[in-house]
DNA sequence: GTTCTAGAAC
DNA sequence: GTTCTAGAAC
């Protein structure tokens, strides 16, 4: 328990050492807020991927239905059926909104004379600020607040509003809002606290929902989730797996969607360069750096949708590491180091995976150190930490 | 990706 | 009997 503790207070002094140092050492930030705007391509990738993340505008006091924000659309509301607001304070164009689903912020453009406000920021008429997950809306003088839902959009297209409502989303349940206390000690890495309420999933899943965002889609609501993101910049953000199969195990994940290695080509060269530096720095930060060993690599075929660096220590001293896939997805030929695939890109235009890969995930289990076969992951759990001690 | 659990392995 | 795995379901 004590050695938990301490555990957690080195991990908030670490946060808060990155917080400071990666960001002048990458040019990286933390109040997302401050990210600065991407190319509008993101747009087009959508299209071209099918995939469509939007955001929902969803009303405090329950008075209407969410309102879909598409990504890059503007959407301009105020009194009128859609908001049902009848304040005469309130401009029938009150604002504007513009969804940015892959940074995560909506823009607020306040259009009407009396005061919009985000928060305690009051936009201002002509003015416009960001507006995120965890925030509140108020439409006209601190009046009609609303809050931002994240999800997938699986019909691209866009379903109608009448079947469109915020789903369930089970990949935004953080760690802690599952056997929290437990699971916090044991993973030895701690969950954010999440004070972000608006963006919690649904606990009930009424028949006029939609069925929730399939789990290989978690990532991208992950990523999304200001309380999951432990570093960003305007390229990538980096969060603390959900699961971590070692004592530090980081994914740094590129705002671009880029659905696979398969997906990779040569313009994303820059991309995967500056992933593997910010994995880098994350490494150089972690107080244990010097004492453990790190690995920054792909899985070669991931379960999970966008693509991630693992940046994973080598302990593998997680009781989230449960079974033969976990093991091999790290140890074998399956884990793809960074360099690899980037000098894959280099030389071929694009990064293949071999035939017969899945099966690595089958092969008898082996330790990482001296590679003696352990029959049982238990035991193999007991090998390892022989190797840890020593 | 995880959880759950039947049944294999011990 | 218990431990552990592997596949289904999510």
């Amino acid at each position: 328990m004590e050695q938990s503790v301490h555990y957690l207070v080195l991990l908030r002094r670490f946060s808060c050492r990155l917080c400071s140092e990666l960001s002048e050492e990458v040019g990286g930030i933390w109040d997302s807020a401050l990210v600065s705007a991407l190319t509008e391509d993101w747009s087009n990738q959508v299209q071209n991927t099918g995939e469509m993340p939007t955001f929902w505008l969803v009303s405090e006091d329950e008075s209407h239905k969410p309102i879909q924000l598409l990504h890059y659309h503007t959407h301009t509301l105020g009194r009128g059926p859609e908001t049902r607001i009848k304040d005469q304070k309130c401009s029938r164009q009150q604002v504007e909104l513009r969804a940015d689903c892959n940074r995560g912020f909506v823009t607020v453009k306040q259009l009407g004379s009396n005061p919009t406000s985000v928060d305690d920021v009051v936009v201002g008429k002509g003015n416009q600020v960001t507006f995120k997950p965890g925030q509140k809306l108020y439409m006209v003088n601190r009046l009609y607040p609303y809050t931002l839902q994240f999800r997938e959009e699986s019909t691209p297209g866009g379903a109608s509003e009448e079947k469109s409502r915020p789903m369930k989303r089970p990949h935004q349940r953080d760690a802690h809002e599952e056997k929290d206390e437990d699971k916090e000690k044991s993973c030895r890495v701690s969950a954010p606290s999440c004070s972000n309420s608006a963006a919690r999933p649904e606990k009930t899943h009424t028949p006029e929902m939609e069925p929730a965002a399939h789990w290989s889609q978690g990532l991208k609501v992950s990523m999304q989730d200001p309380n999951m993101q432990v570093y960003k910049d305007e390229k990538v953000v980096v969060i603390k797996d959900k699961y971590p199969k070692a004592r530090y195990h980081w994914l740094v994940l590129p705002w671009d969607s880029i659905s696979s290695l398969k997906a990779l080509r040569p313009e994303h060269m820059e991309l995967l360069k500056h992933m593997q530096r910010v994995g880098d720095r994350m490494v150089q930060q972690c107080p244990s750096s010097t004492k453990l060993h790190f690995r920054l690599g792909y899985h070669a075929i991931p379960s999970m949708s966008h693509v991630h660096l693992h940046v994973i220590s080598q302990d593998f001293d997680s009781p989230c590491l449960k079974n033969k896939k976990h093991w091999n997805s790290f140890t074998t030929d399956y884990f793809i180091e960074s360099q690899d695939v980037i000098a894959m890109l280099e030389r071929d235009g694009r990064v293949s995976v071999k035939d017969g890969t899945s099966e690595l995930l089958k092969l008898p289990l082996r330790c990482h150190v001296c590679h003696k076969e352990q029959s049982t992951i238990p035991k193999l759990k007991e090998h390892i930490r022989v190797h840890l001690l020593s």
